[in-house]
DNA sequence: AATTAGCACTCTCATAGGGAGAGTGCTAAA
DNA sequence: TTTAGCACTCTCCCTATGAGAGTGCTAATT
């Protein structure tokens, strides 16, 4: 069934009206405080429809009517009116940002940001590192048979890892490693998803004529399953969740508190949807995820120099402010963006 | 006032009966479970005199009794017996550790370790480099003006850091930089708290006849303030908290959410404890903290090759079953201590 | 002097009933 | 097509009530 504009407009009123007061909405309140110049009789007739089309539905006979997952799709994606931060707003937000030249502070900084402008939870998902093209590599021995790996990307992305390798390592090879690995990296792109596979392949090569020490075969290999690194999330605001009425008692945020608790959920979550559209908006069942069924996702990607490398997002209750969720997120990842694209 | 025995045997009843029922506890109960061949009255008056002395409280008249701060803290000091881990429990714990070779997946077991046998918040303070003798430090360009200094301690904690610079900065200088530091770290024991000035002093020494490159001054400033980094803090099974009946109603959890939400609340009481003893209780108002008012915290200090570096914890209602939470504490301090120094 | 039986008293908790109020669905009139 | 009018439904709050748990106190017992 197609909806009449008079239902749009109706619909629209439901789901402001609920955002702001989190009560079932009447057709009194509509009436009273949305000019429609129409009686409560033909507003009740029109939610009836809406209802009919699972749009809306009761808590009970005789009460007012919330909107639906399937209503606030709807909303989302043909009703609502994109709510621009204030010019104040985005001042201070940049104003914050200003304090923080570390990466590392970067990212919580906006995760933070996310959960005060929202006071729903502030997810800021690291960037993802697979298929980078890797620009340098270097070994530093930290003593202890321990080896750091650095590697830096064309992103400017340093990732390290620390590993350890059996018998003590010799400061020659471990230079005369890395060069020989630095030049192979300046003859052709490699990415970190293949860089162990081609790096293996040639220093087979060379071994066969160079001395032959095993360990750094295995030493290589674990440096570089980098890639299977579980993405690091930053999570704030995990009390905002509690705050709003939907969940005064402990019994109903049943599942969500496992995506409070377990970052990985969430990560994994929002990691999915990386690369298809800049701004994803994941109602209540939409998830497949049981741990979502009562929550609302907004999710925006940021990137490096032009490249999508990672997402932020806004998780609250399917009760959120639309516009202003998706406008806060945009905002901020477009201002993620700029500043990892300068360091 | 001095308890005698039958008020201390009563006393001790009311701890582990309210330990695991949460409920007030009665007189006919002790009567009934604990065989003390005494008559509820007579236990009833025991119990008046135990709430005489600001042992025992009730929530109101007509209601069993519930161990105040006091009660427990009289219990912690004079009536519990130790509980030893089970050895099956000590197999699993080992087993558990044996998957990880890595620090930070250490550190993160460890939390969840505690999280999981106490059905409470673990929480581990990552060791602290304060005062830690600095026995090398390297410098990594990582492009974009960065530089990364790593600085390995006589622990063998590695510590990181990319700052960057202005202006580009010349492979040899900093090699030249590097050997510099390391053979003044060489000639004595410079430990990371004054690393800074005595380095700055001895700078100021050659430059005066060496080429003046102020912004070697200004890179020393800002990799050696790693002193002033907030210490990382691994927290896990904040929902936990939540599952204890006394914080069945949201607002009840009040003040304890803000140490669920800001880690560094908790990080910062549980290293004021550090170099005391090797465990400590906090029992709900002994702490300061308001945030920490119905809560204990059980710590228990790790240590590398015998240095005092750090400290787990384990944080839940005050009504908590001690003697089982001081040994997890200190199995598994005992054990991290054992991990970390063999890295 | 210490202990206990007995009992009145207090407080909680669960249940039911009643009335007010909000909001609906339906119908007939405009 | 819209609306006024009205009966009906459901929630929420208040009150009353009674059972049950547990205490404090007193007088009797050991």
């Amino acid at each position: 069934m197609e909806l009449n504009e008079r239902m749009k407009t109706i619909l629209t009123a439901v789901v402001h009206r609920y955002i702001t007061t989190a009560e079932p909405v009447s057709s009194g309140i509509i009436a009273q405080k949305y000019n429609l110049n129409l009686s409560t009789a033909t507003i009740r007739h029109e939610m009836y429809l809406l209802e009919k089309n699972d749009y809306l539905w009761q808590p009970h006979t005789s009460s007012g009517r919330i909107p639906t997952d399937r209503g606030y799709r709807f909303y989302v994606d043909n009703l609502m009116v994109k709510n621009y931060l204030k010019e104040k707003e985005k001042r201070e937000i940049i104003q914050i940002y200003k304090k923080s030249k570390e990466f590392e502070e970067t990212m919580k900084i906006t995760s933070q940001l996310l959960s005060n402008l929202t006071n729903n939870i502030g997810v800021v998902l690291a960037p993802v590192i697979y298929n980078n093209i890797v620009k340098n590599i270097q070994f530093v021995s930290v003593g202890n048979n321990r080896i750091l790996t650095v590697i830096v990307t064309d992103t400017g992305l340093v990732c390290q890892k620390i590993i350890s390798v059996s018998g003590e390592i010799n400061t020659d090879r471990l230079s005369y490693l890395s060069n020989f690995i630095n030049s192979k990296l300046a003859e052709k792109d490699i990415n970190i998803t293949n860089l162990n596979n081609i790096l293996m392949d040639e220093l087979d090569k060379i071994i066969s004529f160079q001395e032959k020490f095993n360990y750094i075969h295995n030493f290589l290999e674990e440096c570089f399953d980098i890639e299977y690194s579980e993405n690091k999330v930053y999570l704030d605001g995990r009390i905002n969740i509690m705050k709003h009425p939907e969940f005064k008692e402990i019994d109903k945020l049943n599942y969500i508190l496992s995506l409070i608790e377990e970052e990985n959920i969430l990560a994994n979550t929002i990691r999915r949807y990386l690369g298809f559209r800049k701004t994803k908006i994941t109602i209540g069942k939409e998830s497949k995820l049981k741990e979502m069924q009562n929550c609302s996702l907004v999710t925006s990607e940021y990137s490096i120099k032009g490249k999508p490398v990672g997402a932020i997002g806004i998780l609250g209750p399917t009760r959120m402010d639309y516009p202003r969720m998706v406008s806060i997120a945009e905002y901020i990842s477009d201002k993620l963006s700029e500043i990892l694209s300068e360091f």
